[in-house]
DNA sequence: ACACCCGCCGTTTTCGGCGGGTGTGTCGAAAAAA
């Protein structure tokens, strides 16, 4: 099976299926990241004949066919950068997918007629087919000379894809390619793990920087994760690049002013992560297949919104938390016009015109950027995509109404809030092994705060709940670094930060388990054999069961985790570790604390509730405080069940926490079958061996 | 349209102001040059 455990997404399936059984011309817009290659990747594989791809990168294409060939797929690209002569091998049909440029294709029509003939082929993909429309008036005529293959491939499917069209560009394409009666597919636009905002610059370079950096103990600055950072000009991405180095943070600088092999070393450095960031010009773009980064920093206004949308796309592509920010002075808009005005067509320059007055409008908007750029790809008869927008903190800048504008938010809690100051200084010692143990005071403060902020605690907290998830994923990514190094490829390209962490959850401990994570082949699986030694060294230390989800060997279990699973069985993972640490481990907890949102003490609650026994009297309730609450609910009698009235009735200095604790108790006592949903608990403080990658993986 | 560089001027020696000139993004193919 070629490619392992895929179990195609709807969309996927669609398009394949129609261009299988109905031989149908397609147009897909779709997300980046949703996997648009299958489409032209699977059905050459299916009919045992050949796909024809055409991509405008030379670079996109060498990485597709490496990625492809990993896969035992058999694939080539034909084109200028060819050094051997692969046409016998071709019209033979030794690969399944032949990649070409649109120049190379309109020039060589009778190659594709003739492998139709004798092979044939399942269709013809037009790769970023918005280059049709972007930059096909301009400088690629050969993109516009492609309506020649449905001319002279009339039987054969065309496939246009892209991840970036609004709709009069979903237009140009089709008239372009003269599709006939086209399926027009598209996915949603939306990217809810990209965080959005906009503000000014004030052309100190380090100064308009600053606010992303980290501060290292060691002093110097540092990014968290990787990171672009886009210029205007080839100039001013030297002179950010130069800002960067003075503040030593590995970075490397790309742009069309520098030789071929200097860019290639740039990009490979940013692949493997011996650099955190590339300061670059629109040159670098397309095949920047990093599924990590981070942060994508507009330093100068971008010029449309197809281009913003295009580039911002590059941030967490494995669907961790990202973030995108632009940093603009209104005479950014200068230059763009400027080079606009260098473009002979009229009809051209008022189009890119009127492009650029929408990029502007959006940057000076106050409403919500994600439904503004929503509104801007969807379609108007079908005005359903951003119905399902809600404003969050974690959308962007103008849903983040209570932050003052133009502070970039995790700096905002970094600065302002006490609970965050212990946070910064438990990092700086964290560097240090024996310092790795976490005591973070409460802050009553925090709950007096817009329900927004809370959430975001919690969100950083819940981290710490995934704290052995994380630690294990750590692993498993500088396992997947050195594999990559040994084998010469990207890291990525073994495995996506999105594998590693599915294979951080369910734990595969054999090569029929790992084959069963999303996105995980035969080949690939063969390759990532090292990792699942990594999984049974680290869960035999941890005492945690392998093969988590369900999977057809049976999971190993060792001394502790035995122990462990026959009182929790069916807990949680996450309960199971709260209350693993404390029944189990003996971590302590800080008693009549004031509540802070660092450690979840309803899973201990759960965990009771669900029948695992919790020393109560090390949890805080001590026998007198449970008598005073067994007192106060005595007479008159009150309903166990009903929290308010018995809340009202016990002294004030009794935390909820340990009420329900004793409530719990209560009801078992009188064999009670009364349960009620927990709906509000004081946290404790306590102890928990987190470490400082966990938190940097996840946060 | 705008930023930036360079050289000149004036005045009086060390530098600010001014004005003119220049540069300002990207792609692959192919032909021409080295």
């Amino acid at each position: 099976m070629y490619f392992g455990h895929h179990s195609f997404k709807p969309v996927q399936w669609k398009v394949i299926h129609s261009v299988l059984t109905e031989r149908r011309d397609n147009l897909v817009v779709m997300a980046t990241g949703y996997g648009k290659s299958l489409c032209f990747q699977f059905p050459p594989v299916y009919c045992q004949n050949v796909s024809v791809v055409i991509s405008p990168l030379i670079a996109l294409m060498e990485d597709q066919v490496l990625y492809l060939q990993m896969s035992n797929i058999p694939a080539c690209f034909l084109g200028s950068a060819q050094t051997k002569n692969l046409y016998e091998e071709v019209k033979r049909g030794h690969f399944r997918v032949v990649y070409m440029t649109p120049e190379f294709c309109s020039g060589n029509i009778p190659l594709l007629a003739q492998l139709n003939r004798t092979v044939g082929l399942s269709l013809v993909a037009v790769d970023e087919a918005h280059c049709i429309s972007q930059w096909g008036h301009d400088f690629r005529s050969a993109y516009r000379d492609l309506w020649k293959l449905k001319k002279n491939l009339p039987g054969v499917p065309i496939l246009a894809l892209t991840a970036t069209a609004s709709p009069s560009i979903r237009e140009d394409i089709v008239k372009s390619l003269n599709l006939i009666n086209p399926l027009i597919t598209c996915t949603s636009f939306d990217r809810p793990n990209l965080y959005l905002d906009v503000s000014r610059k004030s052309g100190d370079v380090i100064q308009d920087l600053k606010q992303f950096l980290i501060k290292k103990t060691g002093g110097g600055f540092a990014l968290e994760g990787s990171a672009i950072v886009y210029c205007p000009s080839k100039k001013e991405a030297e002179r950010v690049t130069a800002a960067l180095c003075k503040l030593d943070i590995p970075c490397g600088v790309y742009h069309a002013g520098l030789s071929i092999k200097q860019r290639r070393e740039t990009q490979h450095q940013f692949m493997r992560d011996e650099i955190q960031c590339v300061v670059a010009t629109v040159a670098f773009g397309m095949g920047i297949n990093k599924s990590d980064i981070r942060k994508v920093i507009h330093y100068g206004a971008p010029k449309e919104m197809e281009s913003y949308y295009q580039e911002i796309g590059r941030a967490g592509r494995d669907g961790l938390p990202s973030a995108c920010h632009v940093l603009w002075m209104p005479g950014d808009m200068a230059l763009n016009r400027f080079i606009l005005n260098q473009s002979k067509s009229e009809r051209f320059r008022d189009y890119k015109m009127d492009m650029m007055a929408k990029m502007e409008k959006y940057l000076n908007s106050t409403k919500c950027r994600r439904k503004l750029i929503l509104c801007h790809f969807e379609d108007k008869r079908l005005r359903k995509v951003t119905s399902g927008i809600m404003g969050s903190s974690n959308c962007c800048d103008n849903c983040l109404t209570h932050f003052p504008q133009n502070c970039e938010k995790p700096l905002y809690i970094n600065q302002h809030c006490k609970c965050f100051t212990q946070g910064r200084s438990w990092l700086s010692k964290a560097e240090d092994e024996r310092h790795r143990q976490l005591l973070l005071q409460p802050n009553r403060d925090l709950f007096s705060r817009e329900l927004h902020f809370v959430s975001l605690h919690y969100q950083f907290f819940s981290l710490f709940v995934l704290f052995l998830q994380s630690e294990l994923y750590g692993k498993l990514v500088s396992e997947r670094q050195k594999l990559a190094g040994l084998r010469d490829i990207p890291p990525a390209l073994l495995a996506t930060n999105k594998i590693l962490l599915d294979m951080a959850k369910s734990r595969p401990c054999s090569i029929s388990s790992l084959k069963q994570v999303d996105g995980v082949s035969e080949a690939k699986a063969a390759m990532l054999t090292p990792l699942i030694d990594v999984i049974l060294t680290f869960c035999q230390t941890h005492g945690l069961q392998v093969d988590d989800s369900s999977s057809s060997t049976p999971p190993v279990q060792t001394e502790s985790s035995r122990e462990y699973s026959s009182v929790g069985q069916s807990l949680p993972d996450s309960v199971s570790v709260t209350h693993r640490l404390f029944q189990m481990e003996h971590k302590s907890m800080v008693r009549h604390s004031l509540p802070i949102l660092c450690f979840n003490v309803s899973h201990l609650l759960q965990a009771q509730k669900m029948g695992c026994a919790v020393d109560t009297d090390r949890a805080g309730l001590s026998a007198s405080i449970y008598n005073t609450i067994r007192k106060s609910i005595a007479s008159p009698p009150v309903n166990l069940s009903d929290f308010k009235a018995i809340r009202s009735r016990v002294p004030e200095d009794v935390s909820n926490f340990l009420l329900r604790l004793a409530l719990y108790e209560l009801q078992r006592e009188a064999s009670s079958t009364a349960h009620h949903e927990i709906s509000w608990i004081e946290p404790l403080v306590c102890f928990l061996p987190v470490t400082l990658k966990s938190i940097r993986a996840f946060y």
